[in-house]
DNA sequence: AATGAATGAGGCTTCATTCAT
DNA sequence: AATGAATGAAGCCTCATTCAT
């Protein structure tokens, strides 16, 4: 028992580092296997195939983000400060959690990664929730506005953030805890009126 | 000479193609020597081998980029505009061009296609460049605020946007047009003072 | 000990069921033991590894064809009626019975499961006492004529009838109780005198 | 060119050679690389698949025996004479061809070789064409009873025989020329009447 | 009496690459 | 300038089997 959820944690351990330090195409099952010490048959007693690992990492990665947003919500009363908090949660949980966001957001899904439509709901509500609470910051001030626009630029933003950092592609003389607080600033912005394009 | 190019160029043609339609795991010696209607040897008559077609191909998109951002400088004078113009390049060249975009901005290229030190320079000076503007443009307003961590910002956004439009994540209501326009707008309130953090 | 014989009996049960219904490499200790409810390991505990089990299932069906022939010798008194109604039952034993069919006749047993000769020649010894009524039969009339190659010959028909009827080769058409009778019938002229070849 | 016919038919060889001596399961792409003397990728390039393979195999036989029994049709006028040439022929061509007999009638095929319908149905034309020429031959003396199940079991009989004698289940102590006239002369007798079931 | 955990061998297939021509 | 022939490594996966419990 305690043998049997060792191994099956060895082998996403090492998936997942697999994932984020050599790239998707490089999580083979020999090669994950190498890393745990073990056979490429040892996997598929407790995944029924490389996709099935696959989406356990994802979904792992989905239920601990989703927790995040979840206290968010609990840890403020007021939308606004909701949505900064949550912006910051995100930014954190994906500068923290390379494997998991790798493979919730980077992984070119649709060919390489069939996963069950029903789940990729779940994947999309996570982001959808986000947005919400935008919405409901906006909306009090700002009826006007479309806010579903605004909030996929908050997403994109985030998104482009966390990519791009762990890209390792962000200047290294910026410090992550201002990159992190400054990201969040410019995300709060959104609260606010934009100027028209010229 | 002539039909030396243009084998070579049927090759990239070919590779672009199939990296953009069916993922990089498709871009195989084989299929694009099948798409070409050659031998796989042949490709390696203008290729030295695989990684180097995809540095062909990244290279192709840099200049591209490259040349297009030169001419957003050119055909303003304000920085402001420039800033704002070069903004609405990236992205065009993005949605326009997701085989190059995909190639040069989403490819793990860390240990998937080991780019040499050298040709990463000139691809990141590309995105400095781009950030230089902004660097100007805001210089001449808020000189204090570090200039640097914004332009990261922007290009975060920049990026983030262009990745989920590619990836078709963003909702199919918004109008592409709307969207672009927006996030540039949404770039360019970076070049008015943004309010600290609480 | 009930317990001992009905899951050894279900694995004998859901192994036949797995080589008839999808051929012989679909008859694999996993499915088999996935069938029954039991596990691989278990299997093991009843017999000694694969081969072991399908002589199993050989010799099960040796035994109720022996049974079934020794039944025509005690239903007829006449060497010719016992002759026909061996033919009949054999034709009935493999139409009803394909599970044991397919494993006794047409399993390539040579290198594809070793099998001891000394329960092949008890395998044999089941179609030998099949031709020594012909023998008797024929004996009486034509004695000078070579009975053992006309029992091949029975042997071939029967054989070949059956296996033709279980790989569904048999022309629709033709109902199953008239091609079984004629068969018999096609046999029974064995009984009698051949014509020369020209 | 010389070299690579060289090798598609070694490859054939070894195969057919495979299937006959060890049984369909063995014929794996590996075993018949060693046999060659070649990697099992070489096979690929001669062959699409192992399926593309075995269907070469079949192909073969099925112009082979096509041949040899358009020669049967040419080289007798008369139907009966042609018909007992053609039993001759198919029984000589199983006998002398065991590589091709076995994956011509005896694979499974349903389960293991997935075969174009369309080709199929050319392997029965053959053994229909085969039936037809009885149809004539028998049409003459008797008319009144169905030519249809007799030629079925007449192909019973050539195909039980042909079996029997490749599984090495004939006594050793009857010479196959005897057999094989003997059960010439058996099915011919199919051109006379039949006694009627009692 | 039964199983959970593990494995080495091998199944088909595709890859990037080379070498002689 | 181009290719035909070939390969070693590796991809995913399933097999029969064992061993400790």
């Amino acid at each position: 028992m305690a043998k049997y959820d060792n191994l099956r944690e060895q082998i996403l351990d090492q998936a997942r580092h697999l994932l984020v330090e050599k790239g998707y195409i490089n999580v083979t099952m020999r090669k994950v296997a190498h890393l745990v010490g073990c056979t490429p048959t040892s996997i598929y007693l407790y995944f029924e195939n490389k996709d099935a690992l696959i989406h356990s990492l994802i979904e792992e990665g989905m239920d601990i983000l989703h927790q995040k947003i979840k206290e968010c919500l609990a840890a403020e009363s007021d939308s606004a400060a909701q949505f900064k908090r949550m912006c910051h949660s995100f930014l954190e949980f994906g500068f923290t959690n390379p494997e998991y966001y790798v493979v919730m957001f980077q992984l070119p899904t649709d060919e390489m990664v069939p996963y069950p439509a029903e789940k990729y709901r779940r994947a999309r509500s996570n982001l959808q929730q986000f947005a919400d609470v935008l919405h409901q910051a906006r909306g009090e001030k700002q009826p006007t506005i479309d806010p579903l626009v605004d909030a996929t630029m908050v997403w994109s933003l985030l998104h482009g953030a966390t990519s791009l950092y762990l890209a390792q592609r962000i200047d290294a003389r910026i410090p992550k805890e201002l990159f992190l607080t400054r990201t969040v600033d410019y995300a709060a912005s959104m609260l606010n009126p934009i100027h028209q394009s010229s």
